[in-house]
RNA sequence: GGAGAGAUGGCCGAGUAGGCCGAAGGCGCUCGCCUGCUAAGCGAGUAUACUGGGAAACCGGUAUCGAGGGUUCGAAUCCCUCUCUCUCCGCCA
């Protein structure tokens, strides 16, 4: 969200920046409706303070009779700050509703684009594998290793739901532990295990709702919604508190899964593990102030590529335009990891600077000292990283002509010394 | 699921025959004084949001005693609804 009334001072300097972001957003309704807010706040106000000055009167006056016609006259402009207050309600209702629709400024460094293909690579690491022999899809590595079960998933469920076995459950365990291990013990994150459900308030925090409701699977009966991502429950965490200056930067590291509807993506990776409604998903999440939150962008990204370069797998950095950043961003990179059978690189993180967009909804803010004045911390957050995707590009990054598998050395140690799979 | 108790400022904790309560007192914290160090002591200050004025320092208004409604000229105090916490019983991984 962004802060009302520097909106309301930079009007046309705001409209411009978000029309780099492609999408129409229109600021007339929310520039009228301050306006009239405003108004009816003044009036409102000012009778307020002559029914408390006049009530203090009357408190007084011994002999109530004496106070009749005042009493009276309150009792009319109560009235009118009754009827005034009911439209005070509606018009900042009308009032969040559209700072709760307007998405997060880019960030001066976050190029310009119009769409995805105008995102830049900053750099790659590693080397993509060469085969022998012509790589299989994942889902055919794992279908004939008989660790990924599709049929299976979609019995138990649905489309986009997958059984993991034996082997392949194990490493996707395996994965969990070694990221959480990385960022607790190197990185120094605090290990988090929240809620895979949460209320609305929450939603809101983060910037899912208002507007993403359709991406979302939300309880019958109960206001609750399945978290789509860990950064929801964790940025969360310190919703409607002040943090203290000493304290930042706080990060923070969890394992959840992650539930998506994946609504409109209905041809996209239809096949395999790389697009499902439940996935694993290990989170980085900072708060810090707001004169670091770009260093620490950088920290955090690097935090998430040491996953990749521990298990040697070929990546590269990707620098999301203005159009391809999300709702509440302010500058995003992307992680893609190689994928021999699609011949590309895909997406496996994103790590985002939020700047005060996601504390401001959410009111999370820090005091530098006991007497300063309370700020909005930066909130940032990124995958570290996407387990499913991880998975895969294991699968496909180590097959071996025979159909094995080979495990990443860094990670034997978490599969029981197991070398390979197969 | 059943029965009861409670929710006040950073914390603890007064305040329930409605008015002078943004809210006593204590602790903590900040600044100053004092004591040759430490401790103790003394004085002052110490919420947030919105809003009007001002270049600013700052000054004014309104709101906030879990949340939302209601009664009233006026509500932390009375009424209703909801949420959360705690205790006991039942059930359960």
């Amino acid at each position: 969200m962004l802060d009302a009334r520097y909106l309301r001072e930079n009007l046309d300097t705001v409209g411009t920046r978000l029309a780099t972001r492609g999408s129409a957003v229109s600021l007339e309704g929310f520039k009228e409706c301050d306006a009239r807010r405003r108004e009816v706040l003044q009036e409102n106000e000012s009778l307020k303070a002559v029914r408390n000055r006049v009530s203090e009167e009357i408190s007084r006056i011994r002999d109530k009779s004496l106070a009749q016609g005042r009493i009276a006259e309150m009792r009319e402009v109560s009235q009118r700050i009754k009827s005034l207050d009911d439209q005070l309600r509606s018009l900042d209702e009308e009032l969040q509703g559209y700072l709760l629709t307007i998405p997060n400024i880019p960030h001066e460094t976050t190029p310009v684009g119009a769409s995805e293909s105008d995102n830049v690579e900053i750099r790659k690491w590693g080397v993509v594998p060469a085969f022998s022999f012509d790589p299989k899809p994942h889902w055919e590595i794992g279908e004939a290793l008989d660790i990924l079960d599709f049929e299976r998933g979609a019995k138990l469920t649905g489309a986009r739901f997958t059984l993991c076995k034996d082997a392949g459950a194990k490493l996707e365990r395996a994965l969990i532990n070694f990221m959480l291990d990385l960022h607790t013990g190197r990185h120094n994150y605090v290990e988090m295990l929240p809620p895979f459900m949460v209320n609305r308030d929450s939603m809101t925090g983060t910037g899912q709702l208002p507007k993403f409701e359709e991406d979302l699977f939300r309880l019958d009966g109960l206001d609750y919604f399945l978290i789509p991502t860990a950064e929801v429950p964790v940025t969360n965490i310190h919703r409607g508190e002040i943090l203290r200056g000493a304290d930042l930067p706080l990060r923070y590291t969890a394992y959840t899964p992650c539930f998506r509807k994946e609504a409109g993506s209905y041809g996209k990776d239809t096949r395999g593990y790389i697009r499902q409604h439940q996935f694993n998903k290990v989170e980085l999440v900072k708060f810090c102030r707001p004169d670091d939150s770009y260093r620490e962008l950088e920290l955090l990204l690097n935090d998430a590529e040491t996953v990749l370069q521990l298990l040697g797998l070929p990546y590269r950095i990707v620098e999301l335009c203005t159009a391809d950043i999300g709702f509440s961003a302010a500058k995003t990179y992307d992680i893609e990891v190689w994928l021999p059978s699609q011949n590309t690189y895909r997406e496996i993180s994103s790590c985002s600077n939020f700047e005060d967009f996601q504390a401001r909804r959410a009111s999370i803010r820090f005091r530098e000292t006991d007497k300063a004045k309370p700020e909005f911390v930066h909130t940032l957050n990124g995958s570290g990283l996407a387990v499913g995707r991880t998975l895969v590009a294991i699968l496909e990054n180590f097959q071996q002509a025979d159909g094995t598998v080979l495990i990443p050395v860094a990670l034997r140690p978490y599969m029981g010394g197991m070398e390979k799979i197969g």
